[in-house]
Parts: structure tokens; C-alpha cells; sequence
DNA sequence: TTAATAATTCCGTAATAATGGAAATATAAG
DNA sequence: CTTATATTTCCATTATTACGGAATTATTAA
């Protein structure tokens, strides 16, 4: 049987309008993120706000930091994105009958750029 | 912009574990669904949290209710969930990239039955 | 009708989540 | 060393969610 613990986080993490703004906007800033301020200054948070929404998205495992001299750089792990939406296909779907919208998306080419992880 | 509103309601109805476990069941069920009683004999839940759980469901469109005879019949939306893993891959991935595992997903012939609706 | 079954609503309680000001903790720059 | 900037933690407040017993509503069967 499927551990279901790890999507329910998940999809507790991104029920939130303001946690879900945060994850587009780090999906949309590609691989090299976003430092907390700069998020909080996009969507207008409070810098407890802030820190207190991205701390949840981390802990589901959906986004990841790194230090950068004195910033934090936020961003998006497109990897546990992915492990969701196989989830709720495999689990909440089964199969390819619930897929016919998904199987329509494509590339948009919105995402900044692509950096494959040294291996 | 998308409106991101109805992606919020469903992934919040989603991300609590016995609804998640709810809409499981009913994904397995098929279109016929199941009536509230057997959903709370199979998952061991006083009927009023059951009831309040299956109208959250119901309230965010991931499942249907019918009356047949004195029970209610709840069913899976997948037309619903659909949406919503087309509104994940869209905005939160950003197309195709994120989808390796996604695409690996085939039918698994768990679903009981399909039958499309009459045209 | 009356009794039985199915499901919901009502309601109080307990637990969890969201918010943001203020203080604390880095890290870097002057 | 001192100041400025970045971020987090602490804390109190308010709001929302989950739970389930008991009462209520609806539908069918006797």
C-alpha cells in the first residue's frame, strides 16, 4: 500500500492561496530561486509571513534553500512536484482515463532555464 | 491569470488524510460510488465525520452525489481531479519537465468500470 | 400510520493554522 | 567594532478545522 503521508503534506503545503502563490512564482524563477525578500516584496507578505509559509513548503520537501552570502535563495524541487502529480494520477485517477487535459500540456517555455545537477 | 481559487479548494480537500482516503475509495468504486454508510463502514467513521467530510469533497467538485432509493451515492469527480493535475502541470511545473514519472503512468486496470456518459 | 434505516445538521470541544509585531540571530559592509 | 541588511524565532491573537454524540430530517418497509 502506498504511504499516503507524504502527498497529504504536500497538498497541504500548496492548499494555501498564499503558500501556492509562493511555489508559482519559485517555478517560474527557475532554478536559481529567489531570496526571501524578494518574495515577500512580490506578493506584498510580512517577513514573519513569509518565512513561516516558505518553512512549510520546505518541510513538505516542495521547495529548497540554499545560503548565499547573506541571502537565502529559495526554489522550486521540481522533482517532489513531479512524485505528487504521479500520485495523484497513479492513486486518485488510476491510470491514463483522467489524464486527457494533462496529456495536452506542453512546454510553455516560461521557465527561466534548466540546469542539470553535477552528477 | 488563472484563477487559482478552485486549485486552492481542491488540493485543500485533498490534503487531509481521511478524505484523501475518501476519495480513494470512491476512485476504486467507479461511477456507481457508494453510499455514505459503506464509506464509513470501510474507513470506521461516525457518520456525522463522515458527512462532514464528503460535503468538503463534494464543496470543491470532486465528487457527486446521487439519491437512489434512501441512500446517497458519492462517486469520484474524475473530470475534477483531472483539472487539477492539469492546473499542477500547467502552473507548477511549467509543462513537460516535470513530468517524467507522470508520463510513466499507465491504467492499471484498477478502476472497476468506465462508462462514458451518454452524448 | 408506525417503526426502522440512512444521512444530515446542530453544537460544543479540542486541535491546528495564519498573521504580523517585536526581539533575536546571522552575515556582510563601512 | 559598529552599523546595516537579511532572515528567523518568539509570542499573542484570531480564525479555521476536525471530531463525534445527540437530535433532526428523509425515505422506505411493515
Amino acid at each position: 500500500m502506498t504511504d499516503i503521508k507524504p502527498a497529504v503534506d504536500k497538498l497541504a503545503a500548496l492548499a494555501q492561496e498564499t503558500r501556492l502563490r509562493i511555489f508559482r512564482l519559485l517555478v517560474e524563477a527557475g532554478e536559481e530561486g529567489l531570496n526571501a525578500t524578494a518574495i515577500a516584496g512580490a506578493l506584498d507578505l510580512a517577513p514573519a509571513t513569509l518565512s513561516f509559509h516558505v518553512a512549510h513548503l520546505a518541510r513538505a520537501g516542495l521547495v529548497n534553500s540554499r545560503q548565499e552570502s547573506r541571502f537565502i535563495f529559495y526554489s522550486a524541487n521540481y522533482a517532489a512536484m513531479d512524485d505528487l502529480i504521479a500520485f495523484l494520477a497513479e492513486n486518485c485517477c488510476l491510470g491514463v482515463a483522467c489524464l486527457p487535459k494533462t496529456a495536452a500540456v506542453n512546454s510553455t517555455g516560461k521557465r527561466r532555464r534548466l540546469v542539470r545537477k553535477a552528477i
